[in-house]
DNA sequence: ATCATGACCTGTTAGC
DNA sequence: TGCTAACAGGTCATGA
């Protein structure tokens, strides 16, 4: 599921279990996720603390004391859970049920002596999309999959205008060019679907058609960009309000529900106010576009 | 260059 | 109930 929200959702959640404490020891029940895991991953971080978890677009980087930094991608099936042992890491055991078959990674966190009990966070992944990786902290910046990113829709970086530029030349539909983590960075397939709802774009439009002939941005731009940063501030709000509850209940990270207008909702009525429309499904670059045919042009 | 497609891997669900 | 096919929120390599 992870697009920027979860995983910025992720990130809240760990923070608060990561930061400050030390890395006490780490368990790796295999050698390779979606790539091999670094070489001596357990050896470089084991007795590190955790300086401080940040977030670029999809990818959680867990900046180590050190001048070293853990850098997570969650791929598409990724999570994280927390499990606190009150009496310390020693009372925990290892119940095996089928979900934990996929537990690939298991950082030992040793207690910050504030009246806090050690803490295990625990990475699953069946698909194994996701990905670690291990980078001198200063080198961040010149991480190879960052380089190309675009804007987070979070900031100001992201405009109309700034989208305009895009998309000028993009004869790409608005759904492939939205996805693209090289003009925004962080948006999935979930989020794109709702922006285009939002704002009333077909998603097969083309993208150069929402810039006018002077290379600005079209009224409908400017919808579509506030829109995008509407949707994933709600999200990361409404993953903020779930977490909470999550953590209380079995300490899961990643998978929190958020009430969509048209994600998989094939069928059922448009909720834009006065449409008629039906949601449909259809397939864009062989991923699935929900939208309605009605209000979205 | 730009765009669409298939590959990566496992689990879940719909349909027969 | 069991089996099969389709599908899943993300990237990356490939070829047109």
């Amino acid at each position: 599921m992870p697009e920027l929200p979860e995983v910025e959702t992720v990130r809240r959640g760990l923070a608060p279990f990561m930061e400050g404490r030390s890395i006490g020891a780490l368990t790796l029940n295999r050698a390779d996720l979606r790539f091999p895991l670094p070489r001596d991953f357990r050896g470089r971080v084991e007795g590190r603390r955790v300086r401080h978890l940040s977030r670029r677009a999809k990818y959680l980087v867990i900046v180590l004391e050190g001048e070293l930094s853990i850098v997570a991608h969650l791929g598409m099936s990724g999570s994280f859970r927390i499990e606190e042992a009150p009496g310390g890491l020693a009372a925990f055991h290892h119940p095996r049920s089928k979900d934990e078959a996929h537990d690939h990674v298991v950082f030992a966190m040793t207690g910050d002596g504030d009246g806090r009990g050690d803490v295990r966070i625990i990475y699953n992944d069946p698909r194994r999309f996701g990905f670690m990786d291990l980078v001198e902290t200063d080198a961040l910046d010149r991480y190879p999959a960052f380089g190309a990113l675009g804007p987070e829709p979070t900031g100001n970086a992201l405009s109309a205008g700034y989208l305009a530029g895009r998309f000028r030349a993009k004869k790409s539909p608005v759904k492939a060019a939205l996805l693209d983590q090289r003009v925004i960075a962080g948006l999935g397939n979930i989020y794109v679907c709702e922006a285009l709802h939002r704002s009333g774009i077909s998603p097969e439009r083309r993208a150069n058609t929402l810039v006018t002939e002077e290379g600005d941005a079209a009224p409908v731009l400017e919808d579509l960009t506030r829109a995008i940063r509407d949707v994933i501030a709600e999200a990361i709000e409404a993953g903020g309000s779930s977490l909470r509850d999550h953590i209380r209940t079995d300490g899961s990270l990643g998978y929190f529900q958020h009430r969509f207008r048209v994600y998989d909702r094939e069928g059922a009525p448009c909720v834009t106010p006065g449409c008629t429309g039906t949601v449909a499904r259809i397939v864009q670059s062989g991923r699935s576009t929900f939208h309605c045919p009605v209000c979205q042009t």
